[in-house]
DNA sequence: ATTGGTACGGTGGTAGTACCAATTATGGTG
DNA sequence: CACCATAATTGGTACTACCACCGTACCAAT
C-alpha cells in the first residue's frame, strides 16, 4: 500500500493564466511603470505565440485586478498596484515562490482585526441554525487527528462564524483569507497542530451566551498565535 | 456663459460586460443553483447570439469573481455566492439599480472598524513624507468648496492614511471602498457636504502626535456619520 | 487665426471556423 | 458484473477577417 504521495495538485496552468502571472510579475517587478503601455495585442500576441483571444482572457484577469485598464483605439495602459483590487494580494504574497513576510505580516494584522469583530458580530446575531452548525462542526474538531483535516474543519469553523455574523462583507472576506489558508496550508499548519480545540470551544460557549467580548477576546488569543509562528519564521 | 453641463460619462458597456452583468443577475437571482452547470459554450454563445471568444471573457470574468468554475470536458458549474470573491460586493448592493440597503449597512459596519484601525495604525506608522502628503491634502481640503471635488479630497486622504498605515491589506481594501462611493457618489454626498473638515484635521493632528487611540476614535466618529446618515435613508 | 470637418493609421472589439485536449458516457468484451 | 476501448461532449487554442473607436494631421469654411 503506497502512502498517499502528497504531489502537487497538478493544476496544469492553462494559457491564458500562464501568460496572466507572468504578465503580473514583470508588472510587480517594476518591468513596466504605471501609465505606460502594453504592445498592442497583435504584436503581443505574436511575441508570446498564442492568439489573440487567449491574450485577451489573459488582459481581462489583469484588468479585473484593476492591474491594467484597456481602451478602445488607444490599448492597454498599466496602473499603479496600489489601486489594485485586494485579490492581488494573492500575487504580491508570494514572490518567485518565495513569501514575503511583510505582506504575511500585514496580512495576519488584518486577519486579526476582522476575526475578532467576526467573533464580536457572531456574539450578537448568531441565531440557532448558526449554533447549531458551530456545534456539529465542534464535534467533528474534536475528534479529528489528522493534522490536514483538522486544520480544514478549523477554518470551517471561522467560516461558519462568519456566517454567523451576518455581514456578507466579513464572509466574503473569509473567503479571501481561506484561499491565502489553502495555498500555503504549510504555513499554517503547525498552528493548528500544536494547538488543541479549546480557544474554539470558548468561542463558541462565548457565541452562545452571547457575550461579545468574551469571544472577541478569545477569538483575538487565537488569530495572535498565528502572528507568533510568524516571529518563528523570520529568525529561520 | 453657459453652465457647464454635468452629462453621463456615457460609458458604453461592452459585449463581454453585459453579459458578464445579465450572468451576475441570472445566478444571484437564484435562477440557476449552485452545483448546475450553465449551458456549453457553443450553444450558450449561439443563444446570446455572441462569439464562443466573447462569451468566454465574459465567463473569465465570473470565474475570476469565483462565481463559476470552469473545467475542460466537464462545463461551467456554478459556486455559492457566499464562497466568491469580496469583489463581488458591488454587484450584491446594487439590484436592479437599487441600493441593497442591508448590504450597505453591511459594509460600513466593515468600513468602519477598518478605517479605524488605518487611522491607529497610520498614528503609528505614518512617516514624514506621509504627513507632508497628509497636510497638502488639507491645505486643499479646506479651500474647496465645491461638493464633488471636496468628496474626491476627502476620499484622497483617507487614501493617504491607508498608506501610512503601512498595511497593504488596507491600502488595497481601501480601493475597494472607494470603487463603492465612487459608483454611488450620490449616497455619500449629503455626508460630505453636511460636515465640516474638524474631524479631519483632528485626525491629522492625532497622526502626526503618534496618538494612536485619537486617532482611531476620530476616525470612528467621521466614520459613524455615515451610519447614522443611512438611518435616514431607511425612513424615506 | 480660429473653428469644424474629413481622412487615415493604429488599436481594441467581435465574428466565424477549425482543430486540440480533457472528461464523461457508451457499449462491447471478458 | 466488472472492465476497458471507443465515441460523444465540452472546454482550450489557433487562424483569419472585419468592425468600432481614438488620435492625429490636414483641409475647408468662417
Amino acid at each position: 500500500m503506497n502512502a498517499e504521495l502528497a504531489l502537487a495538485p497538478v493544476e496544469k496552468m492553462k494559457a491564458p493564466e500562464q501568460i496572466a502571472e507572468m504578465l503580473l510579475k514583470h508588472i510587480l517587478g517594476g518591468k513596466v511603470s504605471p501609465g505606460e503601455k502594453l504592445p498592442p495585442e497583435r504584436i503581443f500576441a505574436m511575441q508570446l505565440n498564442v492568439t489573440r483571444a487567449t491574450l485577451r482572457e489573459a488582459l481581462k484577469k489583469l484588468e479585473q485586478l484593476k492591474l491594467i485598464v484597456i481602451h478602445q483605439g488607444k490599448g492597454v495602459i498599466v496602473e499603479d498596484f496600489h489601486r489594485a483590487s485586494i485579490d492581488l494580494i494573492f500575487s504580491l504574497l508570494v514572490i518567485n515562490g518565495e513569501i514575503d513576510l511583510k505582506i504575511l505580516e500585514n496580512i495576519l494584522e488584518a486577519r486579526e482585526l476582522f476575526g475578532t469583530d467576526v467573533a464580536r458580530c457572531a456574539a450578537r446575531r448568531a441565531d440557532e441554525n448558526d449554533i447549531e452548525q458551530m456545534k456539529i462542526l465542534m464535534e467533528k474538531l474534536i475528534k479529528t487527528t489528522d493534522s490536514g483535516k483538522l486544520q480544514q474543519l478549523d477554518f470551517e469553523f471561522f467560516r461558519q462564524l462568519a456566517l454567523a455574523s451576518k455581514n456578507i462583507v466579513y464572509i466574503l472576506l473569509m473567503n479571501t483569507i481561506k484561499t491565502i489558508h489553502d495555498r500555503h496550508l504549510n504555513l499554517f499548519l503547525p498552528l493548528s497542530t500544536s494547538l488543541s480545540t479549546t480557544l474554539q470551544q470558548e468561542i463558541l460557549q462565548a457565541v452562545i451566551d452571547g457575550d461579545e467580548e468574551t469571544a472577541a477576546q478569545k477569538a483575538r488569543a487565537f488569530l495572535q498565535t498565528g502572528i507568533e509562528l510568524l516571529k518563528y519564521l523570520k529568525f529561520d
